[in-house]
DNA sequence: AACTATTTATAAGA
DNA sequence: TTCTTATAAATAGTT
């Protein structure tokens, strides 16, 4: 659509090639969102280009993150056009910015909060601030990964542990009963299907890991 | 566009309203595509609707992992549908997929593919085997930040030193040649525009942190 | 950043 | 569902 057809092929012309991708993206955004209220479904649409990444999506805690951070930059952007001391006021803003970011409300979120600060920064380089930042948000997640790897883990436990109990109660009751009828020849060596054993033995290959703390604040 | 101009909000209708999804989700595709084509970008399209995951993508690395990523959930849902015991089949998937994703280029290569990882498995808790990987994975990409700030700061330590030295050396040499030609006042007490001791004093203030290690293979 | 001639997408109807 | 077509929307080239 336009004055004329364009081929199917990479535009050449640095310049229209970057209009185009300008006027084309906001559009494929603005379908998106349409898709997203007319037929009432989450999308998602990632732009990655050579030099920063774009983003639109539609619907539920992603959009409101999304927006939240899009404003966030815009304003950003401006305050770094209007001030001269760049650096400073990129490493504030950039700190600031994060500082506001502290908590999410899942790991999912945390991810994409670090990813799109790293790429609508639009730097390939971060700065040491960036770094310590970004360190501590890492922190942040492996934590609460760790965490909640534990409690799977012990809820998995404690699983087995009721299923053992509740077999070892079902094999009493039938020991008792088959005992008080007669004499019997029930040995069954089966504990019963998953037993704790089985964690030792599982399928699947759980690193062994101690884990340490990460920071010590001296 | 269309006979008539669609109000911005839901289509109650279910007939028309997936008449209308299927035609705007291909649109949409279509544009993703020529987009990505035209502008020499990758774009990941994603829908989620209701029953069933939809995708689209373009170009690169994008489109090899999202296509790789999407036949595998797809195998993946088929396998579910048809086999009875769905846990087990389940973290086998995941931890495949995650064993074959273990290298990324860069730390935002990684941080997508976590993201990605937990959208695209369309389920809000993660499995014990995904958390031990989100463990591992996160734990590499924080020691990678470690490193790149430690780098940063040992740049930003030599370059003062440097610029010390030269300051210094000037100054002596100004010394040299005054104290040859007469005897002089100069006694400037300014070591020449950030010395070692600005780090001490920097307006950032970077967290007093002690790096330990991290995990502790027993 | 606006404009406008065209192309493209699509809502409703068949 | 699929095709057709009138109309809305997007946008290429221009200013």
């Amino acid at each position: 659509m336009g004055r004329k057809k364009l081929e199917m092929k990479r535009i050449e012309d640095k310049s229209s090639r970057q209009v185009t991708f300008s006027k084309r993206r906001s559009g494929l955004f603005k379908k998106a969102r349409h898709l997203s209220v007319l037929c009432d479904v989450d999308i998602g649409v990632v732009v990655f280009s050579a030099r920063g990444k774009l983003y639109e999506s539609s619907s539920g805690r992603t959009n409101n993150s999304i927006q939240e951070l899009n404003s966030k930059f815009s304003r950003y952007e401006q305050t770094r056009l209007e001030e001269g001391d760049r650096n400073i006021k990129r490493a504030d803003a950039d700190l600031e910015f994060l500082l506001q970011c502290r908590r999410f409300q899942t790991c999912k979120e945390l991810l994409q909060m670090v990813d799109r600060l790293v790429e609508e920064n639009n730097k390939e380089e971060l700065s040491v601030t960036d770094m310590a930042q970004l360190e501590l948000e890492l922190d942040a997640a492996l934590v609460q990964t760790r965490l909640r790897k534990t409690q799977l883990m012990l809820e998995y436990i404690s699983n087995l542990k009721e299923q053992e109990n509740k077999s070892t109660e079902e094999k009493e009751e039938m020991e008792k009963q088959a005992t008080a009828a007669r004499g019997d020849n029930n040995n069954n060596n089966n504990d019963g299907g998953g037993g704790l054993n089985d964690l030792a033995t599982n399928h699947i290959n759980l690193p062994q890991l101690v884990t340490l703390p990460l920071f010590y604040n001296g």
